[in-house]
DNA sequence: TAAAGCAATATTGTTGACAATAAGCGTGTT
DNA sequence: AACACGCTTATTGTCAACAATATTGCTTTA
């Protein structure tokens, strides 16, 4: 079976806004880029599984391209995190552990807590009120789907919009680029347990409430909060599927 | 004048504790490790100036490399954000303005901000005598040199070891090895500006008895305000170069 | 004279072959 | 039988040539 034919499209399989759209990455048609974009969707979706080594030939023959596109492919993706690399020995899927994912979402906090901070004063009206927009369509997917699996699509979408908002190209791209694609592959390891889609709206909910009222200070705590709350949540579910076994 | 030899060897300039000692690159004794660390010192140290174009051809010969090595070197340095990179065009050293400083200063706040509370709560009791100890010998060097330029490599040192103490990883890696070579760069484009040692000084001080505490949030406030207020002075400084010219 | 198009040149992107290193495996020895 | 040694194989690291793209400078034309 072959992943032949690598399109030049963004391959990525967010549902509704593409995130990485108005990103460099965009307008590389080289076939380092494309390859780049291609494994790294196959590393965050599991078809390459956690752990699994990267074999640069057989790759090669995959993609068809030859060993050096995609030996920079995986030199992007080992800089992203994704994959670990050890001369003379090879490449291959880091593999995440319970306490890979808290440090994960404790840098998270620091930085989007950061980021909502400086949304609060950057953000125009117009994006606090699409902001508010994205929240009711939210809203109405997790009524309709009571509240299932759809989290991760709006919470995604959401959570770009304020860290673009916060007029940091720096801090958007270590959250946008870097850390996005570890998040996804984490939660894509992760996706049979239930989101906790009614309570993230709330926090949603308060937090724009704050932006319209350039609070800040209130901003940053909310989100760390929220941010702070799903480690938690996750921390639970984790340890409990460890004492199960 | 060529750059022929490159040494197996850590080219880190810091004088007295090497920050990357026990990092993943340390043992990379392969054509493209070297060459990365090498160009990344060349470019740090301003041997390559900011805005200059990286010929490859040419930068291959110098460091008597083929350019299979040297890409994925410049590629290394993309992802550190000390050179922007378009397809077909090149690779070009990241110029740094006053805008981008402030940037990394946010960033900063935010990281280094949760590693001290971290740290708060992480750090072993050596670790933090350790801490006072590089405090006392830093407060020498200061009156020795009359408080002029021996800033950079104590707070380096000192900020260091409290992202180490955090015990995150991902934390560790973000800031020394992505982010702290942007700030090495950014200081040796402006270290002809006075440091602010003796605020300094006592701010490290402060937080050193936060830690003793273990009290976290203090920790992690201080923290925020010493890089919040380096921020402000580099603010200051550079406008009023600007007003100058 | 200025602008636009074309040709020449330089530079980046890509490839397949070669070299160096590590992993796997069988044999021999204690 | 277990361990160690050396050989074979597989894989990574490196190189130099080729292809594709962008830049430069000249010529031509309005």
């Amino acid at each position: 079976m072959k992943h032949s034919n690598i399109k030049p499209t963004n391959a990525s399989t967010s549902a509704t806004t593409n995130v990485n759209s108005d990103t460099s990455e965009a307008d590389d048609n080289t076939l380092s880029g494309r390859t780049t974009i291609a494994l790294r969707e196959a590393i965050v979706t599991g078809k390459i599984k956690a752990g699994e080594k990267l074999n640069e030939p057989k790759l090669a023959s995959q993609y068809n391209v030859s060993r050096g596109p995609l030996r920079e492919a995986i030199r992007r993706l080992v800089s992203m995190g994704l994959v670990q690399h050890i001369p003379h020995v090879g490449a291959r899927v880091t593999p995440i552990d319970l306490e890979h994912i808290i440090e994960l979402y404790e840098v998270r906090e620091a930085l989007e807590g950061m980021a909502a901070g400086l949304a609060a004063q950057n953000m125009s009206e117009d994006d606090i009120a699409e902001l508010r927009n994205l929240l009711e369509i939210h809203r109405q997917h997790v009524e309709d789907n009571a509240g299932n699996y759809m989290q991760a699509e709006g919470d995604f979408d959401f959570h770009y919009q304020i860290i673009k908002g916060s007029g940091n190209a720096l801090l958007t791209q270590q959250l946008c680029n870097e850390l996005y694609h570890l998040i996804r592959m984490f939660r894509f390891q992760t996706s049979r347990f239930k989101a906790r889609s009614n309570r993230a709206l709330i926090e949603h909910e308060q937090l724009i409430y704050a932006l319209e009222n350039r609070d800040s200070s209130l901003a940053e705590m909310l989100m760390r909060r929220h941010i702070a709350r799903a480690k938690e949540s996750i921390k639970l579910n984790l340890t409990q599927v460890n004492e199960e076994q």
